[in-house]
DNA sequence: GTCCCGATGTATCGGCCCGATACATCGCTA
DNA sequence: TAGCGATGTATCGGGCCGATACATCGGGAC
């Protein structure tokens, strides 16, 4: 997961780690809390060991400090980084319906074609309703078993379930009319979302 | 948190893992997947070890099967279990108030006491209020910096951080003025869980 | 003027937790 | 009688986190 969400950002802008993690931060929001450097610097030597992303001559002191010994290390993408990033996007197994993996390729949906992004969009959807029914089964079968702090906790959980429900509801009619998100009032789409296209 | 989770558990039944695992996913709803088994057996493990959980004469063939060599095995909580129990519960760290640690804390706030629930509503409230200013900001200032999706997603939420925090005000009311949970139209109280839809 | 603090930046270590897998028994159905 | 799904315990590899260490720079406090 966070390989994609690596190889994703850099497709866009070579980066160092520490800007890498703040990006992601951004972009991802409220799905993941930030990444980790305890995560994200083993990750990026894995990422460059397999060939997917490469060290950019990094040129210390080039945009502001770190003047001394060993400074910022920029990456970039790789040719076969973009492939399996492809990949990734693409092929959706279980964990891509789970909320972190879900958020994830949701964040990057831009860079993938309409047929994925239903399938994904569809799973996710398929996923919550499984949630939303044990839930509705616990909720109005076991009155008695349960003390209030802990139905309150169950209905707080249902009614999120039936919320997503409806979003991604949304989503899809809107995907298979050939739109991108709908964005009602609260704000205007700035232009249309380009899927590729690496250089801003 | 897995600890508390299981205490908390055992503090209600001696149970077995199986059992422990099933319990916990209906009591936390949402919240948590269901723990894996990867982590419930080391964690019992080490609980025991510690001296919080016991076995408890396990006596194969008990209730229904296992009648061969290692039947299942039953936990029952001790005394300092209890202690333990009492201290995790009472003592709110950064990790009480992301997602999963809230969760569990509040699935057995009815073995707390009303200081300590109002302590860890409020620090919720808190980190949830600081996640929504973060969107916000990014949503405010941003808007040519993402795509139609990434946007959506942080709109969405944005979305679900105005609704909690609007839950945890009226938990946070109803706390402060004496009593458990409101449930006010929502559901009618525990023991008669209104039947809906079909159910053969 | 200097001193400390917070932001920027890379890196490692211990430990929690998950997913996959293996093994074993029971009860039901085909 | 054969298979399958639920019940049950257990291990292993690996992803990810939190704490920590180290190093530099800019700005505000004193």
């Amino acid at each position: 997961m966070l390989d994609m969400a690596i190889l994703g950002l850099l497709q866009e802008n070579p980066m160092h780690g520490y800007e890498l993690r703040k990006e992601l931060a951004t972009k991802l929001g409220t799905i993941r809390a930030a990444i980790s450097y305890g995560t994200l610097y083993p990750t990026l030597k894995r990422l460059q060991a397999a060939g997917w992303i490469t060290e950019s001559e990094s040129d210390p002191s080039m945009i502001p400090p770190m003047t001394s010994k060993r400074g910022r290390v920029v990456y970039k993408i790789t040719a076969e980084g973009k492939e399996r990033f492809a990949d990734l996007i693409a092929q959706a197994g279980p964990e891509t319906y789970d909320d972190a993996g879900f958020g994830v390729h949701f964040a990057f949906f831009a860079r993938t074609d309409q047929a994925t992004r239903l399938r994904i969009l569809e799973g996710r959807r398929r996923r919550i309703e499984e949630r939303r029914e044990g839930l509705r089964d616990v909720l109005s079968r076991a009155g008695e078993r349960f003390d209030a702090y802990t139905l309150e906790l169950q209905r707080h959980g249902l009614d999120a379930c039936e919320r997503e429900v409806r979003w991604l509801e949304e989503l899809i009619t809107n995907e298979r009319s050939g739109r991108a998100p709908a964005t009602p009032g609260t704000l205007d789409t700035p232009e249309t979302p380009r899927p590729h296209e690496d250089r801003p």
